[in-house]
DNA sequence: CGATCTGTTGACAACGTTGTCAGACATTAG
DNA sequence: CTAATGTCTGACAACGTTGTCAACAGATCG
């Protein structure tokens, strides 16, 4: 800026003045400064400017998901991008793979780099150093997850409600041997589709034999889903509680021809779902909408810090593509 | 940071000593300025650091796909990230949907704060606003795309290569009559695909009436694939040059129960292609492993800002499914 | 004992920008 | 013609940090 100040041979405040679109400049100046601004490249720091001004903040937004190449998040990153671009806002983003010591530097490099807002979409953190972070006036807002105590907004789907309809609505085909395939219950998403799984076999007096947590991958889950399988008594539907596991129960029933026979619900949808035989039914997610409702949440938040904190839970609905349709008899019948 | 040196009894400057771990502090007053710290909760501002050092840059590089959404961009990302972690660097990342606009408004956020390297991997860039970035100093690698003046280095996949791979491998199992179906031209990639299928077709002598193109979205490629199906010549077999186009072409396949009579070859890989059946074969790319060899390549550049520019093109290979192996005459044979 | 050295600490300027305020000049009113 | 007003411009300090250098203390040496 100050090259710029001296070609156009006008103060360091001029050109200020010039960049900012202030009022109060002679046409005559404005264009010399801007030819100088055009022949020198320049382009003005918006760090230091963040720095001086102590109304106008980074501008910028940080993003903890467990992992940015997850769908799922990558959907929400997405959302939470598009509402905060119309915001003037953008986003840095950090995969953590649910390491807390990776989460812990993430949030620490986002903090020095003065984020406007955090949302964290990772696992349930360690919330005493997050704490400290956050009194520090770096606002967070949680997705898909239930801080112990509120320490700030969370917006998520109801996990718990989704499960509870997929359960149901196998029960209501008239299954009674149902196995669930899910994720680790660190996550709290996870934790509560088991939870309601558990409470709604119980409550209609089932057992819940066939419960499979911690499978990260659909080959896990695929593995699992065979052992299943091949028991003598098997159940007649599967609960797949992420794409991961949908996924790999797929293969398992595919690669034992059972894909007709057995039912199938799926949690979260994916690409796949609606291209196999029999199509999955599902309860979907819509991470898209997620982000743009964390986002909206997150400049609320900004607006006014002192607001009481949100809890956004989405309902959720079931898809009905035929896979969870299957009857508990139709082996039989075949 | 004031405030620490207030509440220590020091200096700034013995503050700033015991932050970045300089020698020659006596350990009570380590102790003394910790405890200041700990207890006013202090962060240090990575902007006002590297504001004043300039030996350190930002700490931070800026990545521009077309959707961090679209699986191969949030695969990009993810190697992106994982190399750049390793650096201690972040990534800021910001969708341009292929709008020339919304791009430079991305490309000029991120230059306002300094990235010190960028990512482009959206449509083909307008190289006229981004020749002045790059010469004010930001180096830019180009991933998956060819600027028409090599104003940075390139990392992509051999985009012709692959297609003419998989269309020669059809033309191997008997096809005369191949479908082509792919996004817009403007795309590089894109571009490069269809010039292979014609190029290879030609070479044999093989007419090419169907080849559409513009396919952004499941929906598009599956409208087009059934029309294609309907038509009273059609071919024996299908090119899908993206997954977006694969996937459409599954529905329509599946829709008209050709799926086991007409050949098909997807290029990018997809999570779908081997639940559904038959399974794809397909001509895949590795977005992660793409990914980890752009920051590499941004990292080289960044200590060499003068070397040659890099083109690095990655080999492709084809998958064989089962897709991809149905003979031109399987309907007759059935 | 004074001179020199070594090690610890702080004062000050600077990074690139903007807020504050005062100065220069032109215009208008009395 | 003077005074008051308004418009445009620039000098300076400040944002939070670190590089430079000088000041000071204690230790070592001749």
């Amino acid at each position: 800026m100050r090259d710029v100040a001296q070609q156009a041979g006008v103060s360091l405040k001029t050109v200020s003045r010039v960049v900012n679109h202030e009022a109060g400049v002679t046409p005559a100046l404005q264009e010399q400064v801007q030819a100088a601004i055009r022949s020198l490249d320049y382009r003005p720091d918006d760090r230091a400017r963040a720095l001086r001004r102590q109304s106008t903040g980074s501008r910028t937004i940080g993003f903890v998901p467990t992992d940015v190449a997850n769908p799922f998040f990558s959907g929400v990153f997405r959302g939470l991008e598009d509402e905060a671009a119309e915001q003037g806002y953008l986003v840095l983003a950090g995969s953590s793979d649910a390491d807390p010591r990776r989460e812990e530097a993430l949030v620490r490099a986002f903090v020095g780099r003065r984020v406007e807002g955090l949302v964290i979409a990772s696992a349930n953190p360690d919330l005493s150093y997050l704490k400290a972070e956050l009194e520090h006036g770096t606002p967070a807002v949680f997705v898909d997850l239930e801080p112990a105590e509120t320490m700030g907004d969370v917006v998520r789907s109801d996990h718990y409600g989704g499960a509870a309809l997929a359960t149901r609505h196998l029960l209501e085909y008239g299954h009674r041997r149902v196995a669930y395939l899910g994720d680790r219950q660190a996550l709290f998403s996870s934790a509560e589709r088991r939870r309601a799984f558990v409470d709604v076999m119980s409550a209609r007096g089932l057992d819940t034999p066939w419960i499979v947590t911690g499978l990260t991958t659909p080959s896990e889950a695929q593995i699992a889903a065979e052992q299943i399988l091949r028991a003598t008594t098997r159940p007649t539907a599967l609960l797949a509680a992420q794409n991961y596991a949908a996924m790999g129960a797929v293969r398992a029933l595919q690669r034992a021809g059972l894909q007709h026979e057995i039912a199938l619900v799926g949690i979260d949808d994916a690409d796949f779902a609606e291209l196999v035989d029999p199509k999955i039914s599902v309860v979907p997610q819509d991470p898209i909408e997620l982000g743009r409702l964390t986002a909206q949440c997150l400049f609320s938040r900004l607006a006014a810090p002192d607001a009481a904190p949100t809890q956004l839970i989405l309902n959720t609905r079931l898809i009905e593509r035929g896979s969870g349709e299957i009857p508990p008899d139709a082996a039989g019948r075949a």
